[in-house]
DNA sequence: ATTGACGTTTACGTAAACGTCAAGTAAGAT
DNA sequence: ATCTTACTTGACGTTTACGTAAACGTCAAT
């Protein structure tokens, strides 16, 4: 047991390009389209490319991201902000306006998607009862027959 | 006051498709790009197209699923779902299962949101730390300059 | 020695969601 | 009558995010 919540790897474990393929259900295209916009950066071993769990964290991100509804630039800014150096103050204040930004676009996703999911509600209960009265109407029937 | 909860306009009302477009933000060419996927269908006088309130709340539908990450293609399925007419059982049994998918998709990307509302607080008070901390190592030059 | 699994690069293809002209219509103002 | 303004229909262009195919290297097992 580590101090950390989430279940890490030793830091020295690595994977291969099909090994994390597989495991996030993406094709090895996918993860080299990636590297080559800039979001990944596996080691290599001769050409082949060797990822650490630091990089399996970022695909992580990534596709996290994709989810959300992020474009992969737009994905590739955010990370950079948490990785970037502290750089000048200018530069902060920066960040701190872009962060601002990003949290009122999650925020309106985010009732967004509890209208939709009321709204599913809704048109969930008018399917049940369709389905309830051609039951009944077919209940009828039968008893009317026997 | 009426009995709605949201106000609504008078269900004679009409725009045209430019009131549409700076309404919502959106081109004129993205509205009919919506047409021709079958999402809206406007009447028309001679060619103009006249849009309802209904068409209007449809392209805020859109809109929103979009913002959600929906393609035009499922949005599109979802907004029949809401006004097919009853049809038959196996017709509903398949409605309520995909509902059931697009309402786990949903509860996926709240938790997504979530986490990454979480990640951008964190990357927010590690830069206001080197803000303060910078603005702290200046206080101290200018008093030791004066 | 060959087969198969896994890896590589390069390059062209594609679907979605529009943008961007071009060329024309239709109605009202000057 | 023509000018402006808003609207129309094509039709081709663009960006994003990959898919797909070709052509090749590497290594283990048969």
């Amino acid at each position: 047991m580590t101090s950390s919540a989430a279940v890490e790897a030793a830091p020295d474990t690595t994977y291969s390009i099909t090994q994390l393929a597989n495991e996030f259900g993406i094709t090895t295209r996918t993860i080299r389209f990636y590297e080559d916009k800039g979001l990944l950066r596996p080691k290599r071993q001769g050409l082949t490319r060797i990822y650490s769990p630091r990089e399996r964290v970022r695909l992580k991100l990534v596709l996290r991201g994709k989810r959300i509804g992020f474009s992969l630039a737009e994905i590739g800014e955010i990370m950079d902000m948490y990785d970037s150096e502290p750089g000048e103050s200018g530069q902060l204040v920066y960040m701190l306006d872009e962060l601002r930004k990003r949290r009122t676009m999650l925020q309106r996703r985010q009732r967004d998607i509890a209208l939709t999911l009321q709204e599913l509600d809704q048109i969930e209960s008018q399917c049940r009862e369709r389905l309830a009265s051609m039951r009944e109407a077919g209940a009828r029937a039968r008893s009317a027959a026997g």
